[in-house]
DNA sequence: AGTTGAGCTAACTTTTGGTAAGTACCTACC
DNA sequence: GGTAGGTACTTACCAAAAGTTAGCTCAACT
């Protein structure tokens, strides 16, 4: 089949068909652990903002925006001032996050391995 | 504890930790297809990319670097004219391509909703 | 009155990604 | 025998994306 999006099943290896797109969302930098972080409950910016280590405020506007619309992140604002924004995980976003959080975890416990394979890498070149 | 990398766990939300500069290469556009990809055995450079839709030589060379560097690819050359060089996963490559897999494909099963989603929020704005 | 905090957005700069070409060697074709 | 094509890259260049900085509004706190 091709990689037309007539309501079928996508094909990431089609440079053409719309899942690329949310895959690079999904897994762009900051996504990833906007996901992991909204699977433990729901979160303000600043929260997020604290809790994620070198965000912007910038990227994680534009991260947000883009799960918002994807569908995966839920998006509310308490109409007071100062401002109150609440971001949660929608239905599609708890299994999406349950994958990234799955990756994250398994590479954290991987670090020695990962750390190892590049000193011996960079010791050959 | 800090982010430093004595040999134990890693910690993603610490923006000084290495666990960061290997989320960042596996999550990355290509690797994650390149990964799924090497799953199913042993390619070529040029195989790969043929079987990915729109990378260049020189994005491919360039991750397939990232990844060999990280330990999960191996990149055996076979000395001969002309040239022959066989990709393949090695253990640690096996694990982390099984976990983006299966996000690539719960991404092209769920198409459907995210092109809705996507179809909602823009008739909104 | 000045600072802080919330949640952004716009302007600007740096980094990354993509395109195109070059390299070295051999094979097959016309 | 000159040309085209395949293999596995590297390098130079440019456009697009990411990142940094500053600014904004409104109110509370000092």
């Amino acid at each position: 089949m091709t990689a037309i999006s007539d309501g079928r099943r996508g094909d990431v290896y089609a440079s053409d068909c719309p899942t690329r797109v949310v895959l690079d969302h999904v897994t762009s930098r900051w996504a990833t652990l906007v996901l992991g972080m909204l699977l433990d409950g729901t979160m303000r910016f600043s929260e997020l903002r604290r809790a994620i280590g070198g965000v912007s405020e910038k990227m994680l506007a534009q991260t947000l925006q883009a799960l918002e619309r994807d569908g995966l992140v839920l998006r509310e604002v308490r109409p007071v001032i100062p401002p109150h924004v609440d971001y949660s995980l929608t239905e599609l976003g708890v299994q999406a996050g349950e994958q990234v959080r799955g990756l994250c975890r398994w590479i954290e416990d991987h670090l020695p391995n990962f750390l190892h394979a590049q000193g011996v890498y960079d010791s050959r070149s």
